[in-house]
DNA sequence: CTTTGACCTCAATATTGGTTGAGGTTGTAC
DNA sequence: GTACAACCTCAACCAATATTGAGGTCAAAG
């Protein structure tokens, strides 16, 4: 026997329980839905009002960020999330297998980057030529200003 | 037998000639002294001079930066060098110690961070309640806004 | 009813990391 | 000795990501 709760159930949330449920301030669920982020309808009373689905839409925001994607691509990939129904579990999906990819980048970026470091901190390199952290600024600057390789 | 480069020793450098050889633009050179991270003299045209050793603070400031530190802390960091002698390997070795630590835990959260969402793009569960992705700011809300755990 | 907290809009402000431009000076190459 | 590139200062602006505040409205509890 399965008890449904009207609270949860087609319920439409005020901005401010929207807040407190997505750990996210006001200002910024304003801001969302200012460039496009997040959607609402206004109440009688011109107050916003939010759809059940904005929590999963906010979470996936919040995740996108922790990963380094920045707004206003975000904003981009979610607009690519079906119009009219509720997002599904392989759309989501979609979206996740997407920021993978940046994900993983990131993180090869960054472990190259400390290989290299590990290299320094071994031989004191940052204080010699050759050290591969700081010298293509350097050796290469006949290439022309800004960074090479 | 060596032989000594006068270009290479003792001669100041010109804010355009550190722009070139460390591939950064001379108003970024102009805001990193005022934010302290680099200094400079003047000439007696009230041009800045630049020490050779500034070459390789900015390679740090750069590597600093990839690593994700923000200019403060690493103009934090860099006040800790010795003052009036140049900086020894020793001096390096301790800085890239230091920044190596944040590094890794970069590393770590983003690997978690991929496992979970490994785990997302498998089950699909951005959609459900239970995942650990999006869960914190729901079930937790309770302790108050913002993120929890 | 009235009060009080939650909500509204819009503009200003904050932070980080710079770039751009105006208006003027220096230094070097011919 | 003059032209032209490189330099100087200072203020304004940029983008991203919001927060804060002023001034006013709405809604629910007593």
């Amino acid at each position: 026997m399965t008890l449904i709760n009207a609270d949860d159930i087609g319920k439409a949330l005020t901005v401010g329980e929207v807040a407190e449920r997505s750990g996210v301030a006001v200002s910024a669920l304003h801001f969302y839905e200012k460039k496009g982020l997040i959607q609402t309808w206004r109440s009688a009373g011109n107050q916003r009002r939010y759809h059940r689905d904005v929590l999963r839409r906010v979470a996936v925001i919040k995740v996108a960020q922790r990963i380094g994607i920045p707004l206003g691509e975000i904003a981009d990939a979610l607009s690519e999330l079906p119009d009219g129904r509720s997002p599904t579990a392989r759309d989501w999906k979609r979206l996740s297998a997407k920021w993978r990819g940046h994900l993983n980048e990131r993180i090869h970026d960054l472990t190259v980057l400390r290989d290299q470091l590990d290299q320094c901190i071994g031989c004191g390199c940052l204080s010699i030529k050759a050290c591969r952290l700081r010298n293509p600024y350097d050796t290469l600057s006949e290439e022309g200003p800004g960074p090479h390789i």
